[in-house]
DNA sequence: TTAATAAAGGACATATTTATCCGTTATTAA
DNA sequence: TTAATAACGGATAAATATGTCCTTTATTAA
């Protein structure tokens, strides 16, 4: 469904999310033990999110990654996967044809679109906050096993 | 979301499933050709479909792959899904972690298992029967562009 | 101003997926 | 029985995704 870097990526986004709520600054370091993610790929993921403008972040001693508190009720999973993934999951075909439209439908059209959509409006509908939320109630897990 | 293998494999049970409703056998190349893939590759995944019992094939002259008529109401995309792909799209975790279920649910797996299962019923609920006559009625295409 | 810290970024390594090539085997028709 | 045909199956190649390493840059505190 997702690519790794996407896991990874959203992973790391709900942890420094959950911390900056208690305006804790995380290092690669913390968000790569805490969401069992590979260091040095979660840095690459990390800087690509901080371009998108998704998380922020801090050179030098006491630095790391924040998300502003503000700002975690209004990043949506979509705006990660977008970032990380790009648009190919809302847009491309299911039978890997290049276009995918009403046009000239392939045969799973009809039926994917739907499963399609039904994806992306959960994306779309669910944010940060609401998923760190959960966290803390005890109610999901960052870390399984 | 599908691997280009269960991609072509889709796209070449179809063509294969239209073709065998006026009793023709098709080829390898035909099947190519008319599904816009690889030729060599779409030859691998054949042979998946053969040994999971979802095609049938003959070898030599007037040889080529087939679907018993009265199978392919019977046959589901989610067979063959499961033939190339496996079973991961219906248990995976939305976050790549190694189990997933409610015992220690991860912080997607609510709305993930709800897009999941969508998916799931719907490759278990369409047949290759379905799908071919659609493109029969011209209602989809199995080539586009 | 210096030393320590932590992210940024480029180069490189590994694994997996996608794709090709070619000799072998089974089948058919002449 | 022979020649042609078409799938089978193993080896290999190319492309992409995943993952590592190391140097540079920015920031902070002493
Ligand atoms: S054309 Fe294939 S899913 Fe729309
Ligand atoms: S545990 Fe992640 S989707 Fe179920």
């Amino acid at each position: 469904m997702f690519s790794k870097a996407c896991e990874y990526g959203i992973r790391a986004s709900i942890f420094i999310a959950i911390k900056s709520r208690s305006d804790i600054r995380v290092s690669l370091k913390d968000i790569a033990r805490e969401t069992d993610s590979p260091v040095s790929f979660t840095a690459k993921i990390l800087q690509r999110l901080v371009k998108n403008n998704i998380i922020d972040s801090l050179k030098g001693p006491n630095g790391g990654f924040e998300i502003k508190k503000s700002k975690a009720g209004k990043i949506r999973l979509s705006h990660i996967v977008n970032a990380i993934d790009g648009d190919s999951i809302y847009k491309k075909c299911g039978l890997g044809f290049r276009n995918c439209n009403n046009k000239k439908p392939c045969p799973l059209h009809y039926k994917f679109t739907v499963v399609r959509e039904n994806l992306r409006k959960m994306l779309e509908e669910t944010t940060l906050l609401e998923l760190s939320e959960d966290i803390e109630r005890g109610q999901s897990f960052l870390k399984i096993n």
